[in-house]
RNA sequence: GCCGAUGUAGCUCAGUUGGCCAGAGCAGCUGAUUUGUAAUCAGCUGGUCGGGGGUUCGAAUCCCUCCAUCGGCUCCA
């Protein structure tokens, strides 16, 4: 007999040998027919292993990550045994779960599009529909080795070749046989309903230098209603495209003719991002941050000076200028140089630290074409940036400093879906990065000790630093599930070495200053970005292009309207007319497509009393006041947005 | 940059086994209507069918090429 303890603590004995399969079936029917893995001591693995040794273990549902995770891992499985099928000597690469979905890399003989992907659903749901277990089997590394080589799959072999010594997996879902490590589901039968969502390029291994593959992606569900809520989901977030909303919103646009990844802000945009910008000028210059203003280009040799030019590949860097003498000018991808430069104006005391310069500067970095994305990605961005100077000693509290900003902006736009992350140096690979292993390790252990401090919800990744320096970087989603980087904070020893930044200390001597980079938005264009999704067009009264919808019941009360419109005008609330000759319910239904937060409706009765009649956007009609009572309203909900 | 797909009016989209002057809805303009909480009616304008080249008696439709966009990969704010 062995001792199984399950999560609530409860302790149970069983036969050595039971599977976690028998043991849902002892709890109860329902249970075992919603169970899809365990994890048996830590390791997640499948419902029919034996377990036989005292364990603690706990059962996975669809409700967990682990439970879907393994269905998806199964229907990858699924996916593979209907390829072979359907495409006789594909090869393939590896077949993962992901967050939402799954996919496989394959080496087709024959390609692969979006068109074929219903046929393959079908073989798949046929496939599924015959209730074929999926078996595992241990097979020693040579002999995967030999049955991979056979089979002339180099990609497996190359996997095989990576794996430890001593026994490897295979699972077997009907016709297909696959290296992996596991877990599965029992057996296909589970997958009810299947969508195959798009192919793809990938490199192998995720290294451009390898042959392209094509990778499927797909999801699974085990029920149909299940399937029908996730499209109804997708289309809802298509429906918040920022893309979509910036062009029907008459924010931003492309032009072909203008470039590539290069957005135009129409009036309505450049007013939302004017009003975003003074507010962060508004909070930078409480917490003593000076603007400066610094040129769109710069000398070669200041980014050969910060060490941009090397580390950052001279490809990204377009020369716009080389006079004869051979000076090189570069329109400038990054402020932090210039900054560096106003700080050397002057000799600085320990008395002058912290310096905080903040700048919207605007930069250009040269994204290969494959990789813009509406306004999340492009080649010309304006960055709210701001460089701290400080002493070694006031490196924490500026850091803190820095955070408590972040957070506040952050609040101040209803933006509380982010996740922070520690981004440090590679493990490995370290010659990515300059600067000394000592500054590197103050550098992190600052970051990852002022995020403790503030109880941030962090993850930490190795490998996603700066070259000069660890970051903390603050992680949202777009409307589809794309991960984006935000705001960011960043520790640097480094770029005060190279540009020989020195304070004059109390003792006299010169000493070097820390550099803290941040920018709580990212981009503005990002942020705008990704404003727009989480908001789905409706922006906060204090943001809204317009704020004020005035609509006249017929054109014989546009007068009316106008003056009506020209008193909010006095009081800074930003209200337009709209004049035209149209039904009530057209100008309504207009207001509300544009998402302009209120509606004034005036007609005979409103113009014969001076009143308004206010319609909230979404909520409907609110009833009648007065013009000054009107304009109480709108400031005190502005003030209750901005105020703190 | 790479793999795949797409590109028809300002927007959303019809039209492709190659064939009469390339269509619709919305938007825009003009007129009628003067309206009470999510689309009033009528008429009109608008397209070198992404650019260029080719095949053909004939190309939006087939081929080549370039550009842009979309989904990913790699990279990044």
């Amino acid at each position: 007999m062995i001792k199984i303890t399950f999560p609530d603590g409860s302790v149970r004995e069983y036969e050595k040998g039971i599977t976690p399969m028998q043991i849902a079936e002892g709890i109860s029917p329902r249970l075992a027919q919603d169970v899809l893995s365990a994890t048996v001591n830590g390791v997640v693995q499948d419902l029919t292993r034996p377990i036989t040794e005292d364990a603690t273990i706990k059962l996975h549902k669809w409700d967990d990550q682990e439970g879907k995770q393994t269905f998806w891992h199964t229907s990858s499985h699924l996916l593979a045994e209907a390829l072979e099928q359907l495409y006789p000597g594909i090869k393939f690469g590896i077949g993962p779960s992901i967050e939402s979905g799954f996919y496989y890399d394959v080496d087709s003989p024959e390609t692969i599009t979006e068109g074929d992907l219903e046929r393959i659903e079908k073989k798949m749901m046929e496939l599924a529909a015959t209730k074929e277990p999926v078996e595992r089997r241990e097979v020693s590394k040579q002999e995967a080795m030999k049955t991979y080589t056979a089979k002339g799959d180099q990609y497996k072999t190359e996997l095989i070749e990576g794996l430890d010594d001593g026994t490897i997996s295979f699972y077997t879902n009907g016709t297909f046989t696959d290296l992996c490590r596991g877990p599965h589901l029992p057996n296909t039968s589970y997958i009810k309903a299947i969508k195959l969502t798009s192919v793809a390029g990938a490199y192998w291994r995720g290294n451009e230098k390898n042959k392209m593959l094509t990778r499927i992606y797909g999801i699974t569900f085990p029920k149909k209603s299940m399937l029908d809520e996730y499209l109804v989901m997708v289309e809802e977030a298509k429906k918040r495209d920022h893309r979509k909303l910036g062009r029907e919103l008459e924010l931003f646009a492309f032009s072909q003719r203008v470039g590539q990844g290069l957005p135009l802000w129409l009036p309505k945009g450049a007013a939302l991002r004017e009003r975003l910008e003074n507010f962060l000028r508004n909070v930078q210059k409480k917490h003593g941050y000076q603007q400066v203003i610094t040129p769109h280009i710069g000398n070669k040799e200041l980014y050969v000076t910060s060490g941009h030019y090397a580390k950052y590949g001279k490809d990204s860097f377009q020369p716009i200028h080389t006079p004869e003498e051979g000076e090189e000018y570069l329109l400038k991808p990054m402020n932090c140089p210039h900054h560096c430069e106003i700080y050397r104006t002057k000799p600085r005391s320990y008395k002058d630290l912290p310096l905080r310069f903040a700048e919207f500067g605007t930069v250009y970095r040269y994204e290969m074409s494959g990789e813009l994305h509406g306004l999340t990605r492009v080649r010309g961005f304006t960055q709210d940036d701001a460089h701290l100077f400080c002493r070694p000693d006031q490196l924490k509290e500026e850091f803190i400093k820095v955070i408590d900003n972040v957070l506040y902006i952050f609040k101040k736009l209803d933006f509380n879906d982010f996740t922070a992350q520690v981004s440090l140096r590679d493990k490995v690979n370290r010659e990515k990065y300059i600067g000394s292993d000592e500054n590197w390790e103050k550098a992190e252990s600052a970051i990852i000790e002022a995020a403790a401090e503030k109880g941030l919800p962090t993850v930490v990744e190795y490998g996603e630093a700066a070259f000069y320096g660890p970051k903390l970087d603050f992680m949202v989603k777009d409307a589809l599930g794309r991960k984006w980087q935000l705001g960011t904070i960043q520790v640097d020893y480094n770029l005060p070495e190279r540009f020989d930044l020195t304070y004059v200390g109390s003792d006299d001597k010169e000493h070097r200053p820390v550099m803290i980079h941040r920018a709580p938005f990212g981009s503005m264009e990002r942020f705008v970005a990704v404003l727009l999704e989480h908001t789905a067009g409706k922006f906060p009264l204090w943001l809204a292009p317009q704020q004020v919808a005035i609509l006249p019941i017929s054109e014989k009360f546009n007068e009316y309207a106008e003056n009506i419109s020209k008193f909010l005008n006095n009081h800074d609330i930003r209200a337009e007319v709209d004049d035209r000759n149209e039904k009530i319910g057209r100008k309504i239904r207009d207001t509300e497509l544009q998402r302009v937060p209120l509606m004034l409706i005036v007609g005979e009765k409103e113009q014969a009393e001076e009143r308004v009649s206010l319609r909230v956007q979404g909520e409907g009609d609110k009833g009648s006041m007065s013009g000054p009572e009107f304009v109480a309203y709108v400031q005190e909900r502005v003030s209750a947005e901005t105020a703190g």
